[in-house]
DNA sequence: AATATCATGTAACATGTTACATGATTGG
DNA sequence: CCAATCATGTAACATGTTACATGATATT
């Protein structure tokens, strides 16, 4: 329980793809799977002990002395299976960009146009990202996880191109909100 | 510093809407803001007497004996006006599911399909939802609110309408994946 | 020689949830 | 009167990040 079922389950993850050092899982899930988790140092080096003192992972000879490959046990192989078994509960919601747009009338129309320009900015990288990391694909050569790895990769390219849409049209929605309220304040030329 | 600002920002916002005790800005984060946001009674009310400490709320009479109904002050308002202002970082990503697809490989694909038939009817449920939001804000007195409000509303429905759309693609793609193998494990019957 | 990267680890801090204790009020 | 809901608050626990300390190896 200590040191989380989800980090244990990220980490022997990393190394089912293939053994690997402590600094390499935590570049593994940064590069790798960096767009939808994530694990820090203070997480990675306490699960791997733990993990490697109930057997489900083992230390090899390093790279270089001082430093540690683990690789996953059979028994670690099992433990894997059976946390992606599990139930997974959602984590909370926490998305600040919506908690800014929800209260946008205190924030003011403008800032929130630039949020929503700044969001779809960022979207459209996110794309770029995803199709960059499928092209990428093509030349890994653990292709077993390759129907795997599309299904996230795809799932990337969707949340981002309905990013996209939402933000053009909230800003298209705002913009006429503004012109409304525009006209209304100031009726300088009405028919 | 102390109970992050994004708490304070939460609380604060809620009250914006109307004055309410600390047992309403639970319910309010968790019924309005719950599909993008959400709170613990350990945060909000520690976080509830900060503000008053610090004159950015003020307890009025509660409707009933031992409850407070907390209003925003003028520092109040402008303290609001300020955090929402502030730039924010999105909070690191930690999706269990798409961290259990990633290694599908090791689950197996029927059970990655049973994940991608319930996420497909848990988006399918969210955007029920939200369209009943929806249709419930033309009953809501707080009109200044509604532009923005629509705006969240519609980042839930694109959102969920590209999680519907993700999972049908991804179990076609994992059925003919699975057709595939299973041709090239038992072809019982090629031409 | 200096700088960047690889590599390990931890202590201090920050954040956040859950379960519990407590009691008033409302509606059936 | 009893159950549900309203209402407040906290202590224990769980989770997670950051900054630092340390040093080897690779690259320029």
């Amino acid at each position: 329980m200590a040191r989380g079922r989800q980090t244990e389950l990220a980490v022997l993850g990393a190394l089912s793809v293939q053994p690997m050092t402590g600094y390499a899982v935590r570049e593994e899930i940064r590069q790798v799977l960096g767009h939808f988790w994530s694990e820090s140092y203070g997480q990675i080096y306490p699960a791997l002990a733990e993990l490697q003192r109930d057997g489900l992972i083992e230390a090899q000879q390093g790279a270089r002395p001082g430093s540690s490959t683990y690789a996953l046990t059979a028994a670690g192989r099992g433990r894997l299976a059976e946390l992606l078994r599990q139930p997974h509960q959602p984590a909370p919601p926490r998305n600040a960009l919506m908690l800014r747009l929800f209260f946008g009338r205190t924030l003011g129309a403008e800032a929130c146009r630039a949020l929503l320009r700044q969001a779809r900015t960022e979207a459209e990288q996110r794309l770029a990202q995803f199709q960059a990391i499928r092209a990428e694909l093509a030349t890994d050569p653990h292709t077993e996880h390759h129907p795997y790895w599309l299904i996230t990769i795809s799932a990337g390219e969707h949340t981002a191109r309905a990013a996209i849409a939402w933000a053009d049209e909230s800003l298209t929605a705002l913009s006429q909100q503004n012109d409304a309220q525009a006209r209304t304040q100031t009726p300088h030329d009405g028919p």
